[in-house]
DNA sequence: GTCTATAATTTGATAGAC
DNA sequence: GTCTATCAAATTATAGAC
């Protein structure tokens, strides 16, 4: 299968940034993780930046195609709302991009770009978008995703899954 | 003066923090701000751990203090409101135990505590504590508490403060 | 594509002089 | 309370064999 290894590097990586961020593992985790060496993570990812920019590609891309085949039987926020708090149930993870949208002012250039990119297609989705003529629409897209993010680090902190239901309900009335 | 130097540590470290996040500074970074060696840093806080411990103690003695002077004379979520604003408009920094927050799983337990307490101050102080017996009034208080964090994350990715205004506009009304 | 080996730097932390 | 000196370990990244 092409590219196998480099998929569980990214893999691995993913886990390791949504629990720690970009300062907070290495490349040795990360290959002790999928079981190579670090020379070998750095064939596929030739620097840590490259690498967290291509999992912010890969979260991106994933999360909305799974927010697209959601919002059509039950809405786009409470779809995203459900995606949010999927983080949650798996093993207390941040998202993704709101780890390194924490962390935006010391990322590699490149990697600070993927994330805001995460974020402005949410605030598309919700019609939110720099195209938005309407400001009551773009204000509550900022919103909606203001409060996932924070509920989630919310929850994080208070280690109570919990937080994030209750700091979220008002959003899918 | 008593204790100087540990304050100037503490400011240093306290806008390390929430540039880069716990992982993302060292003793000789704080020590160069400082103007001091590594070793004079250690002495005044033996690890890591306690440093950020402390800071958190700091920042939310700090914070509360100027949250219930405010809350006086504009209200409780206005005044929280803006005390999270301005954090923006000292060079676009995150909340402190908001960063904390996205951390807390790999941070010194100590610390990771400190920065809890943070949160569970400021959800007492909106009628959100574990003694509230309404649930609505709890779920506002998470609510709140939740948004204001994550228009923070909002406005770092995107690069625009004004995001924390939209994103956190509904609140006051 | 994976490995061994290593370079060059940085890390948190300690010992002990002044 | 600050310093010099140092430690042991970890860091990102590269060179080159297989």
């Amino acid at each position: 299968m092409r590219g196998e290894t480099a998929e569980r590097i990214l893999d691995a990586a993913e886990k390791r940034v949504r629990r720690a961020g970009y300062n907070g593992f290495s490349f040795r985790d990360i290959a002790k993780d999928v079981g190579v060496k670090s020379a070998s993570v750095h064939h596929h990812f030739p620097t840590k930046g490259a690498l967290v920019a291509r999992l912010a590609e890969r979260y991106t891309e994933r999360f909305m195609t799974a927010l697209e085949a959601a919002a059509r039987t039950e809405g786009s926020v409470p779809a995203m709302r459900r995606l949010f708090r999927k983080s949650l149930e798996d093993d207390n993870r941040m998202c993704l991009c709101g780890m390194m949208a924490a962390e935006s002012d010391t990322l590699p250039p490149t990697a600070a770009a993927a994330a805001r990119r995460f974020f402005e297609r949410l605030l598309d989705a919700l019609g939110g978008g720099p195209s938005s003529q309407d400001a009551a629409t773009r204000q509550r897209a900022f919103h909606i995703v203001a409060t996932l993010e924070g509920a989630l680090l919310l929850a994080r902190v208070l280690g109570d899954p919990g937080a994030f239901d209750r700091a979220t309900e008002a959003l899918s009335v």
